[in-house]
DNA sequence: GCGACAG
DNA sequence: ATCTTGTCGC
């Protein structure tokens, strides 16, 4: 029985092209601790239906977090999910729904890894160097490396390791919680990131950037509809 | 060669 | 990411 698929076979060919693409955008990513106060971070997020992205940014005032504007755009999507090639699949239409905010952030908060990536170029930093903007990564889960459990304390905090480099850390937002994955994007440091992430963290385990942009995304998805 | 593999 | 039911705990 002939059975569709999201998207036809990937050329490999193509795989080669972005992967080298990866290289060429890696050498433009900047690690470095902000030198400025943050005062409005995003958190952005996509979700998908059938052949289309819903990609969305919420912009929220920074420390107290109070959400000032968010902002989606939908389209067609053109790639399928490829591990390491998330960012051509997503950043192009999240770049969309970026240019509709009418005031843009001092920091992206981005649901997925920065440089904790297998070429160092995951989609926050990807967004970073394209956006001209500082990012960091919040993921769900690990991409490449390895890592000890944190202990099960809030605030627990443990190194990933992958070819010897402290590439992001594991972070115990909640109490006996699995914990997420925070990583540097562009013009961004694991240190802040990581700092950050607790920092915006309430009553949940994703902190509210990356969890207001996953709310509104399954609210903008049920629009759409 | 054999697994692993963000969202 | 998405599909998909009930279930446990605050």
């Amino acid at each position: 029985m002939a059975y569709y698929q999201t998207h036809p076979p990937v050329d490999p060919e193509l795989i080669k092209t972005l992967t080298a693409r990866q290289h060429e955008l890696q050498k433009q990513v900047i690690l470095k601790k902000p030198d400025f106060t943050i005062t409005t971070i995003a958190g952005c997020d996509s979700s998908f239906i059938g052949e289309n992205i819903l990609s969305v940014f919420v912009l929220l005032s920074y420390p107290d977090l109070q959400i000032i504007e968010k902002v989606w755009h939908y389209r067609p999507v053109e790639l399928p999910y490829i591990p390491g090639l998330l960012s051509f699949r997503e950043a192009p239409n999240l770049m969309e729904a970026y240019k509709k905010l009418n005031q843009k952030p001092d920091l992206i908060m981005v649901d997925g890894h920065g440089i904790s990536h297998p070429r160092r170029m995951g989609i926050a930093s990807h967004l970073g160097v394209h956006l001209q903007k500082p990012t960091m990564g919040l993921a769900k889960e690990v991409l490449v490396g390895k890592f000890e459990m944190p202990g099960p304390e809030q605030g627990a905090v443990s190194p990933v390791m992958h070819r010897n480099e402290h590439i992001a850390n594991a972070i115990r937002t909640k109490e006996k919680v699995k914990p997420v994955f925070a990583s540097a994007g562009h013009l961004m440091d694991l240190e802040t990131a990581t700092q950050i992430a607790l920092a915006t963290t309430r009553k949940h385990k994703l902190p509210e950037p990356t969890r207001l942009a996953d709310h509104y995304a399954a609210v903008f998805k049920a629009e759409v509809r």
